[in-house]
DNA sequence: ACCTGAACACCGTTCAAGT
DNA sequence: ACCTGAACACCGTTCAAGT
């Protein structure tokens, strides 16, 4: 197992260190072993380097988190999307959110973990040109986008989350929504009854689906109109 | 700093250590030191006690931290509520997460690293029986349910996010979306128009203010007439 | 300018030994 | 049954020394 290691890890050996490389082991170190199988250590033998070399072009762990997390999110924000209308963009959009996390679940956490920063705006930035394109009034947009990004966010983190739970216990994603099921069939009829009767729609159901449903909720929503604040037309 | 710290640490010393002390004394160092606060060594020294001790009741670091995280999430839970109608209580529900989790910021990452489990459980609960109450019919319930439950989760974990990141710039709140503002407004205007025109908006909003705005975003969406599902009535 | 690798100050967890 | 505390196998980060 430790034969032969730094020979054959990389076809770019010869080649010098670079931010660019390095981000690009992390994203394959995150990708296959998780958030914690980025470690400075298991990095460095990747690069066939030390420890210490890494800090020549990365300030500390965060900022190389920080990194990879952007370099995902910009390849998932530049992909060009073709579509009739603004809904159906915003749909679009969120679900390349949603699949970029599912395949790299470190990403969600890394996401929430510094929010304002450029990975961010790159998502609200491509979503509020939608909202904007939706005709919603200038003063109502940052309601609208906000709701519509802690919904993305919120759930792409969950749903990545239940899949790593799910792979930390070797089961795959509908055994895990199976067992979770059973649990709540399992509580206490007087005091989780609503839990009780969702169960069943739980373990059954398409996370994707429920999300796109939830994303219609809210356009919905925003596209509802106000109680008061707007009088009629 | 190093004398007297066992005598002095705890009014219970003489008392033995119990999961719920342990528990207690986990809080304390959570809420006031951050996630990276709670240590073994760290906990022990406050209990008066060594690192191995704490295994006797407790299975490991992440058994500790749920525990921790259900403790805050049962209380808030508990708590009684009186609200004119659903809608109300579904804000106050909401609110009361969106407060614990600004309180104890580390009950929001800690909530959504295991989902599915008794803390999210309690709140999908209690959400749950007002959605019911708002007459959702039971084939929309789960949607409804969901949508709330992650907008309510991630706008929470945001909000504490924000704040965690202005505490350890050293920054008051409203300094630190200040400064996130002009940052946004010196993105690239033709890459970045939406986030400069919302630059302003965000840098003197009301975080609690939006957030209820969101909710009854959300609240419209789930009571506006889908477009084919229900025929008429 | 860039890299090396030993060293430092930490972690979570285990376990023989005590009471 | 419950606690002690040394020991193990890790971490991120630094820094003198090399090229």
């Amino acid at each position: 197992m430790a034969m032969a290691r730094k020979a054959r890890s990389s076809q770019r050996r010869e080649e010098s260190l670079t931010r660019e490389s390095i981000i690009e082991a992390s994203i394959e170190l995150l990708d296959s072993n998780g958030e914690s199988g980025l470690t400075f250590r298991a990095l460095s033998e990747q690069l066939a380097t030390g420890p210490g070399a890494i800090y020549w072009h990365i300030a500390n762990k965060s900022d190389l988190l920080n990194a990879a997390c952007d370099a995902i999110v910009a390849r998932t924000m530049n992909a060009p999307i073709v579509s009739a209308t603004p809904e159906a963009t915003i749909r679009a959009l969120a679900l390349g959110v949603f699949d970029a996390i599912d395949a790299h679940p470190w990403v969600g956490s890394a996401l929430t973990r510094v929010p304002g920063h450029l990975p961010m705006v790159r998502v609200l930035e491509r979503i509020g040109q939608q909202v904007r394109a939706l005709g919603v009034p200038d003063d109502q947009q940052w309601e609208a986008v906000s709701a519509l990004m802690a919904y993305i966010l919120g759930v792409s983190g969950q749903n990545a989350a239940n899949g790593q739970l799910a792979r930390t216990r070797g089961l795959d994603r509908s055994d895990f929504l199976e067992k979770l099921s059973t649990v709540w069939l399992q509580l206490d009829p007087e005091e989780y009854p609503f839990a009780r009767s969702v169960a069943k729609q739980m373990r059954d159901h398409d996370d994707r689906v429920d999300f796109l449903a939830g994303i219609d909720v809210i356009l919905r929503g925003i596209d509802s109109p106000r109680r008061r604040r707007r009088p009629e037309h």
